[in-house]
DNA sequence: ACCTGAACACCGTTCAAGT
DNA sequence: ACCTGAACACCGTTCAAGT
């Protein structure tokens, strides 16, 4: 009995030692994606890594960190998935369109997961914080390819802030309209963010 | 003492007769614009009114009730705010530039208001209901002054309903990133909204 | 009809105590 | 160092009872 009731050796310290918090994430991040924000308690938590209620404030000082720690983990993936599809498409022109629709589709796969990203429930006042360090990173690839199409002559030359910033917002707008479902037409989101990045496209070359 | 405890004729029917609903969610808006959504209690409210912490069951059946009403109202003030913005700027291009900074503008003065009507706290599913129907009416603003502007030749003619949903993509966009103070430039939020929407008009306009 | 008080089933967080 | 159990101060919601 005492035997079978550990399911691997060590499998006691190996839940309470060192991991816990990266498994608090992960468990975390699950939860939020299958019920929701509002769907994750400490005490779910806690009970699902089978470990006492109060374990996690020796890893996180209290929610909303590990909540930021969610948003941390999120924003890195998404700088992978944006860097991913503006690489395979071949950068440029078509390249910046895939980037659109790739934003749009990770905030459509991911939802829970994008809306602690950008719902508002974290501070992002820290400029030092490591979630401000990773958003910042996420915006740097769109940042990176306005900059690289402006020296190819893609798109017209000034200051690429505001313009990355314009766009950046559009596909936001367009990632949270879709996930609120308040886009009823017939498109679907990622339609929708191919359309824009056609408009914006028009909106900014050279010759406009 | 039994006088001047009422401090006016008939107070106490006055609170609990007829108007509880409205005063629950005029309540709730000034609670939520001073210590956001979540310093919103309906155990606060029922205080505030000094009425007991079940009695706005009568009104409505939970909490998302109460919130959906509040987010209803937002609707339609800021619909209002739209409209205003298009009309007294003489409709046209400028009245619609000025209408993209107006979204823009309510936004940053009703930021936890503005989280209500869009933050996902809402089902948004039932497409008969109240809150539904204050949305749309609210897009419907900016649908109709895109179809003027067609008629009258000064937007390319194409089906308005995607050029609409991008168009409010990017505003809502600026505004959650404004509110999430998000955005790290030297630009104000309605500065963004300006640079947008000039963006937006060279890529919607007839010749491009 | 509308309102009330007590109670229920949850929360996040703290803290003295264990190993 | 890391974890635990009990306790505290909150929540939203329900329900029998009052007028």
């Amino acid at each position: 009995m005492a035997v079978s009731s550990r399911p691997q050796r060590k499998a006691r310290d190996a839940y309470h030692h060192g991991n816990l918090r990266e498994a608090l994430i992960a468990q975390a991040v699950q939860t939020i994606r299958k019920h929701g924000v509002e769907g994750l308690t400490l005490r779910g938590a806690g009970a699902d890594l089978r470990v006492s209620r109060t374990a996690l404030y020796r890893h996180f000082p209290d929610k909303h960190a590990l909540l930021a720690a969610v948003a941390t983990e999120g924003f890195r993936s998404f700088r992978a998935a944006l860097l991913a599809a503006w690489e395979s498409a071949g950068r440029g022109r078509e390249g910046f369109a895939a980037m659109g629709m790739a934003y749009v589709r990770f905030a459509v796969i991911n939802p829970s997961h994008y809306r602690v990203m950008f719902g508002g429930f974290l501070d992002s006042a820290g400029t030092e914080s490591e979630l401000s360090v990773a958003g910042a990173e996420a915006f740097q690839v769109l940042l990176d390819a306005i900059a690289e199409q402006q020296a190819q002559g893609l798109i017209r030359a000034e200051d690429p802030l505001p313009l990355a910033q314009y766009i950046w917002a559009a596909v936001h707008g367009i990632a949270m309209l879709v996930i609120d479902g308040r886009l009823q037409g017939a498109q679907t989101g990622e339609e929708l963010a191919r359309f824009a990045m056609a408009r914006i496209r028009t909106g900014i070359d050279p010759g406009a």
